[in-house]
RNA sequence: GUGGAUGUAGCUCAACUGGUUAGAGCAUCGGUUUGUGGAACCGAGGGUUGUGGGUUCAAAUCCCAUCUUCCACCCCA
């Protein structure tokens, strides 16, 4: 009977890649991943952020009623659960921040500054820059309303790209306000609320497009021919516009202000750009997204971001002013390998312990404990074998220290410690390898 | 969700356009070398040609379906 079920097992062949757009993480991957993970992680916690976490599924309901409809209705992966809920895993970050900074939102000392790097999932279809799982830091800042908020954030940003070696020509921060296209649509096209959504659609797309392209687009939003005109110099502003109507315009003051707070902060490689709008329904003010600009390798925005006053309303709370951005792994991957920009891979061991007798290996063991113990990464042969094949191995792993216990050392009660680039050998006793190895 | 390309050994690619037993480089493993790695040489293992149908005397090659990967749209990290 149980040989029968084997050979039943063996006719289901079961595929070895992993599910659609997604990727196995071999340790080599990992290492790469790890670098820009813990250069997040240390830039964050340098500026005074605490890290957070929530569940990976949360209600539909969440998303359904901020995000925008695309990534609520199409992107989401959900199930009904055992109890018929609906649920869904998580697709972004910010629904999750809203909900656990409400629901404490009395008790909490502002302001709050808190990272997260978690995992998400998006029903997409997968291309350069887009799998279905992914990783992003997130990393927001609640309570404080002021554009000192969000000066700090893009400092964050700036010393990140610093560690990253980023090279200065190959990326720029593009920033608008939301506000501003209010003003476009109120106060110069003077435009009906339903117009809003199809011009701030136009104005989004106008960099992918030829000039010919957009204006036919404007056209078919039935615009006057003054008004296409209108929209299609406010694509091109710079700070010099907004200065002409700061004081009628909240974006336009905004921009300005913040703007003269980076000058003063020495920030460069940021550019105001009108056509940053974002998609999320939730942002409010100040609009960033971060762009590779070396080349056209990478389209995608590396990260994007904004100010999301109103989000907290959705669970009946009092308004709290939040900037945040979400930064993506897999698009800044490719944007640092694209330029070459990750370490070579090393692998965590420092040092291979040879075994050149299986008699021996109670005395491998005790000196592994005893140099990890010290710090010291180790690894230890565990089969007899013969030397030169385990240099091989410790060759190909690029391990730098090799410590070779035989029968001389075991005689004299040494070690012989090699180093694997210069090939040079000292005889000395285990208490004598240094602490700091490497 | 729409459109376009793709799939041959672990990886990168061949196979004279439908014709014997699907090859090579790299990688892996073994040996030359039982206490000294990186080089060289010798050798070995590894494939239902993504999967399932069909056409044909004959299919990696042609047709259909399906899946994967990649690219663009959409959306977005």
């Amino acid at each position: 009977m149980e040989t029968k079920n084997i050979n039943k097992n063996k006719d289901i062949k079961l595929s070895t890649s992993p599910y659609k757009g997604t990727s196995d993480s071999y340790p080599e991957e990992m290492f790469y991943r790890n670098y820009l993970f813990n250069i997040w992680e240390k830039v964050a916690k340098k500026f005074g952020y605490e890290e957070y976490d929530t569940p990976l599924v949360e209600e539909v309901a969440l998303y359904k009623a901020k995000s925008g409809e695309e990534l609520a209705n199409k992107q989401l992966y959900t199930f009904l659960d055992k109890g018929g809920r609906e649920i869904a895993i998580r697709p972004e970050m910010t629904p999750s921040l809203a909900r656990i900074i409400a629901a404490k939102r009395e008790e909490l000392r502002l302001p709050l500054r808190l990272f997260n790097i978690g995992r998400f999932y998006r029903y997409e279809r997968p291309q350069r820059g887009r799998t279905r799982e992914f990783f992003q830091l997130n990393i927001d800042i609640l309570g404080v309303g002021e554009r000192t908020s969000e000066a700090e954030i893009i400092q964050f940003i700036m010393t990140v790209m610093q560690e990253l070696k980023t090279p200065k020509e190959t990326y720029e921060l593009r920033i608008s306000n939301r506000y501003l296209l209010d003003y476009l649509c109120e106060e110069i096209l003077k435009v009906s609320e339903e117009k809003k959504s199809g011009i701030t659609k136009a104005i989004d797309i106008f960099p992918k497009i030829k000039r010919e392209e957009f204006k036919e687009y404007l056209k078919d939003l039935n615009l006057k021919k003054e008004q296409i005109k209108q929209v299609e110099d406010f694509v091109q502003w710079d700070l010099g516009n907004l200065q002409e109507i700061k004081e009628k315009s909240k974006g336009a003051s905004e921009l300005l202000d913040l703007f003269s707070l980076l000058e003063t902060l020495g920030i460069t490689n940021v550019k105001f750009c009108p056509y940053i709008v974002r998609g999320l329904d939730y942002y409010t003010g100040t609009v960033i997204e971060m762009f590779d600009i070396g080349g056209d390798k990478n389209p995608r925005a590396l990260f994007g971001g904004g100010r999301y006053d109103n989000l907290l309303e959705i669970f009946g709370k009092e308004k709290l002013p939040a900037f945040g951005l979400g930064w993506g792994d897999i698009t800044t991957l490719d944007y640092l390998r694209t330029y070459n920009l990750l370490p070579p891979y090393t692998p965590n061991t420092e040092l291979f312990i040879t075994l050149m007798d299986k008699e021996y290996i109670d005395e491998s063991f005790k000196i592994a404990s005893f140099l990890r113990e010290r710090g010291i990464n180790t690894e230890v042969q565990l089969e007899e074998m013969r030397l030169s094949k385990q240099l091989d191995y410790a060759n190909k792993k690029s391990i730098p220290w090799v410590l070779i216990i035989g029968e001389e050392e075991k005689e004299k009660d040494k070690v012989l410690l090699k180093n694997m680039k210069t090939s040079e050998q000292l005889l000395l006793s285990v208490t004598e390898v240094p602490a700091k190895i490497g």
